[in-house]
RNA sequence: GGGGGCGUAGCUCAGUUUGGUUAGAGCACUCGACUGUCACUCGAGAGGUCGCGGGUUCGAGCCCCGUCGCUCCCGCCA
């Protein structure tokens, strides 16, 4: 008789045979239930040519097993740990609720291993390079801004409240103030926000910030961190990144992190639309709008139903309609092409078999339509090389972004990027023009992290504060002071970036969700299914904490 | 906050279209046989709040209303 024999390492098989193993150890053999945790001693013998099973890592060896104990006798288990061929996974729901089983597959644990290493990895990268691993509070100061906190009632101060930290972000640009000008942390970061597959309301992130840099130290720094990370995984990458500014992106890419494993740019056609007497692309043009769009090789060929499908992206998107325009044997087709113009037809350079989408409309609905356009196409043309890792650095970003309706600003990164100082100098009364010290690093069109370099003059710091409505002393000092008593107290230039650690060995590991790397991990509603969090809690506790409960069901 | 999908045995699923006998299969489990297996094989058995609540109906796993959970997406995530 025979028992699969699983560890950390890999499975080995245990053979029982009256030729080596006493009776009574056979009799405990045979009532060894699966998933049990076993000690036994043996003798580690080849197997027989024709015993070999070469679908098994140790398939050529095996334990002849001549003592056993039943260390650890295991209930049968909820669900499947070892899986025949073909066996699908149970629900992830259940999976989940039984995480102390779930963990134990192979696959699970090849990924928190490599979690372990990718960890490792980064500590020994960064203090090799002189970076200092310091902590920060994980009881921190609420912040009204960015996204909701999680907070943390006082029971020794009544009615008041911690918030779990969002990032590092202000007691590292205070690290730098004290003068430990360089610093790292793997930081777990809270956000009280909706989830998605790659979102988790606690999540780790590497954090570095350093002194007297500016932004090309930083991007060199963390293309070695990253060209380290994946090396560990087995990857050779290039050891720069190529670059491109936030405009340049938006222009080409309707977005801010494109992935530019393939091409399919969008280009402008307003110019040739200028003479066209078309409504559709007069009106936007007449308001401000442009006409821009993609051609897409051999696409002519793709039905009315698969096009309406694209334009419903686009309309989702925010795009009032997709304009089509196909170039079949030698001839132009589709609504606009009695429309078209030498100009036009000069400027979009169809080829017979091409189909040229269009949008027209201003740039703030025609880019997420255009993006969301074009990724659909690439993958119906199969364009995504799924093994290609393109790496990008996006910077140039926008220090504000001015809300359409109210004209009020709000920080594309966060409050404490520093501006171009050439643009504050060029345009010291548009801010809405100013392109801040920022930049993310992005693999195949996701973020891979972010960062910018801080404003580290006090009186530059208010000023940012009072353009994003902070205005009064008062109130900066109440929300801010602390930072801004660091500055003030004689700070270094300094800057750093942020790396979202639980994507990385989501990406490195292969797994198509942040719950397969994350040992216990929270579902989209932000529960714990495996201990059960959270729960209500008895009102003796809450009466210390000085809390009342609204009664349930009663919306503010 | 909004939209889509899913919820039937311990697990994976069929059954829901068109309401109708005692709700089925495979795996797992228990007992027995076999004993060089490795998705063992063979025989027998046990196992069900059809997520939950309400409604319609002579009759509901199936139709209607509500609700809970999981999941994907939009909003949101300085």
């Amino acid at each position: 008789m025979f028992i699969d024999l699983r560890d950390r390492t890999g499975l080995v098989q245990l053979a029982f045979g009256p030729g080596w193993t006493a009776a009574d150890v056979l009799a405990l053999a045979a009532s060894v239930g699966v998933e049990s945790v076993v000690l036994c001693e043996g003798e580690l013998v080849a197997r027989a040519p024709d015993r070999v099973n070469p679908e098994m890592l140790t398939g050529d060896v095996e334990l002849q097993v001549t003592s056993l104990r039943i260390v650890g006798p295991a209930v049968t288990p909820a669900l499947q740990v070892a899986r025949g061929r073909g066996e699908k996974l149970a629900a992830e729901e259940l999976r989940l609720r039984h995480r102390y089983l779930d963990l134990r597959r192979p696959e699970l644990q090849e990924n928190l291993v490599l979690r372990h290493r990718l960890l490792q990895v980064s500590r020994r990268f960064l203090s090799d390079r002189g970076y200092l691993e310091l902590e920060t509070p994980i009881l921190t100061k609420p912040t009204p801004e960015g996204a909701r906190d999680y907070l943390v009632p006082s029971r020794v101060h009544p009615g008041e409240f911690y918030a779990l930290p969002q990032s590092p972000q202000i007691y590292k640009q205070l690290f730098m103030c004290c003068g430990f000008d360089r610093y790292f942390q793997i930081a777990r970061c809270f956000r009280d926000e909706d989830l998605r597959a790659d979102r988790q309301p606690e999540f780790t992130q590497i954090d570095v910030e350093a002194s007297f840099v500016e932004q090309e130290d930083i991007l060199r720094l963390a293309e070695a961190l990253v060209g380290a990370l994946w090396k560990e995984a087995g990857h050779d990458i290039p050891a720069q990144f190529p670059r491109m500014t936030y405009a340049e992106a938006m222009e080409t890419y309707g977005c801010d992190r494109p992935d530019v494993r393939y091409a399919l740019p969008i280009r402008d056609y307003s110019a040739p639309f200028g003479s066209v007497d078309f409504g559709v692309t007069r009106a936007a043009l007449d308001a401000g709008g442009r006409v821009r769009g993609i051609v897409l090789p051999n696409a002519a060929s793709w039905s009315r139903k698969q096009v309406d499908e694209l334009e419903a992206l686009a309309k989702g998107a925010g795009a009032a309609g997709l304009l089509r325009v196909r170039h079949v044997d030698g001839a132009y087709d589709g609504p606009l092409a009695k429309f078209l113009t030498d100009d036009v037809r000069a400027a979009l350079a169809l080829r017979d078999g091409d189909l040229a989408l269009l949008v027209a409309a201003a740039d703030r609905f025609a880019n997420p339509a255009l993006d969301r356009v074009r990724q659909e196409c690439a993958r119906r043309l199969d364009l995504v090389d799924d093994k290609a890792q393109q790496f990008l650095w996006v910077f140039d970003f926008p220090m504000f972004e001015q809300d359409a309706v109210t004209g009020a600003l709000a920080a594309v990164h966060h409050p404490f990027t520093a501006s171009h100082p050439a643009d504050m100098l060029a345009y010291p009364d548009e801010p809405a023009r100013w392109r801040a010290l920022a930049y993310d690093v992005v693999l195949n069109g996701t973020e891979l992290g972010g960062g910018s370099i801080r404003t580290s003059d006090p009186a530059v710091q208010s000023r940012m504060f009072a353009l994003l409505g902070i205005g009064e002393t008062d109130e900066q000092e109440r929300r801010f002071g602390f930072l801004l008593e660091g500055l003030r107290s004689g700070a270094p230039p300094h800057g750093g970036i942020a790396l979202g650690f639980d994507r990385i060995v989501m990406l490195l590991a292969g797994a198509p969700s942040l719950r397969d790397v994350i040992a216990f991990p929270k579902t989209t509603a932000a529960r714990s299914l495996f201990e059960g969090a959270p729960v209500p809690v008895p009102t003796t506790d809450l009466d210390e904490l000085g809390l009342t409960l609204r009664a349930s069901g009663v919306i503010a």
